[in-house]
DNA sequence: TGAGAAGATGAAGCCCGATTCATGTTTCAC
DNA sequence: GTGAAACATGAATCGGGCTTCATCTTCTCA
């Protein structure tokens, strides 16, 4: 009796008042978790913050890991509308990969909170945290893939190369937009891109290292470089150290 | 009084006794944060799984934060020197990316709570978290130097080069390494520098996209796509949700 | 060998926060 | 207008962890 009116549970609010409040919720509950980090955000933090009483929050969510993982669900989703939207009328596969990192360090300055709240996630909850970037590879997984069949890029294993790009973006957005206060993004993302137009270039040759260093002496095919060094295998034979 | 015979404070143990209890609590430090993160590992998890009372814990570290901080530091030197070792002989570039990043994963694979630990770092010390990459950074951008200077990698930012390579070993080794139960590693490896060998590839044009689609219909000097698409300050109605 | 330094101990103090609950207030369909 | 559902409230419960401290044990060296 007392449980059929003291909660939402899995229905959500029904009146718009309700709605308004669950909103309140959500955007003050990412500014806190941003700030403190999940462990040391309180309930009370973030109801303080969305100007409700503290037993407004169980109204609404089931407790605090709840409400922490809609928040890293719905950044992710509304990261990944923005750039897929942004890219869309790009035609080449390097121009998405340009207009996308653009887009996303947007995001990133007006969302400063994003890394902090998504890192925490492996903490949290580690499907969510994998899910979001699991989301994330499988829409570049698809874009590359495509841009492959078209001769855009060169064929390899798309979603290690689509790990390799997230990673890239990941980090420059942390140093240049989290970490610097006015920085040339746009010589940053002209670096970047020097990179990885080049990386994806299709025309290059294809399998073993090409480059050769044209100012050294000699042609060295890999030389003594210790494949098998001073750790000891964690289990198995250390896989990767042969070849 | 019993200041004097109570703590160590900053001189550390003197005794090979008490020198082999501190670093018991760091590796155990080092697993307890790992494995529940900082907020929810307890002093009193670490010294059980340290085999030593709780309060011994005080007569080593002063705070909880500071023994985290020298787990950070101290995974943060091993691996750099493990790094620049295993790279030592090699002569050019590519290789050292490419070895660098096989005993990256190496290390990962016997780390397992590397990337937990340091990502925690973000939120107990950010100087701390910082250091961590910028030490990182600095080594790579002496030595991408080097290899520009030698005529073995196009001559970019390479800072901002660092952090993209940086964030393909980082993300690599959290797909691959962490999240994988046994992948063909060298496959990873072969696909992660066939990015990286060509978009250094200093033979390569410099300046502009280089890449055409040479399989797509029309040629297209860059058609839409908005170039200047103002990184600016933050708050703003929601750019590049239109186009 | 024995006194003092170094190291080790774990119970207790103190603070804090997630969650519950009994109760009050607003909304809205009829 | 009215009663029930929806929503809001914040004091109180309950558990847990960091840190302190008074005391004990081991080691070292004169």
């Amino acid at each position: 009796m007392n449980r059929a009116s003291s909660s939402q549970d899995r229905s959500g609010p029904v009146t718009p008042r309700g709605q308004k409040t669950r909103a309140k919720l959500l955007k003050a509950a990412e500014s806190v978790f941003g700030e403190k980090g999940y462990e040391r955000a309180s309930i009370a933090d973030i109801t303080r913050k969305g100007g409700v009483a503290l037993g407004t929050f169980y109204v609404y969510f089931p407790d605090k890991q709840s409400i922490f993982i809609e928040v890293v669900d719905e950044l992710g989703t509304r990261l990944r509308r923005l750039i897929a939207e942004s890219v869309a009328a790009c035609e080449d596969r390097v121009d998405v990969e340009r207009q996308g990192l653009r887009t996303f360090f947007q995001f990133v300055r007006q969302h400063p909170n994003l890394y902090r709240v998504v890192r925490q996630a492996e903490f949290v909850d580690e499907a969510c945290y994998r899910r979001y970037y699991d989301r994330f590879a499988r829409g570049y997984v698809s874009g590359l893939t495509r841009a492959m069949e078209a001769g855009q890029v060169r064929r390899m294993d798309p979603e290690t190369l689509a790990y390799c790009l997230m990673g890239i973006s990941d980090f420059l957005g942390m140093r240049w937009v989290l970490w610097e206060e006015d920085p040339g993004l746009e010589r940053v993302l002209d670096t970047a891109m020097a990179l990885i137009s080049h990386g994806l270039d299709p025309r290059a040759s294809t399998g073993r290292n090409t480059v050769k260093s044209s100012a050294a002496s000699k042609p060295k095919p890999k030389p003594k470089t210790p494949k098998k060094n001073t750790l000891r295998p964690a289990r198995r034979p250390a896989r990767g150290a042969r070849s």
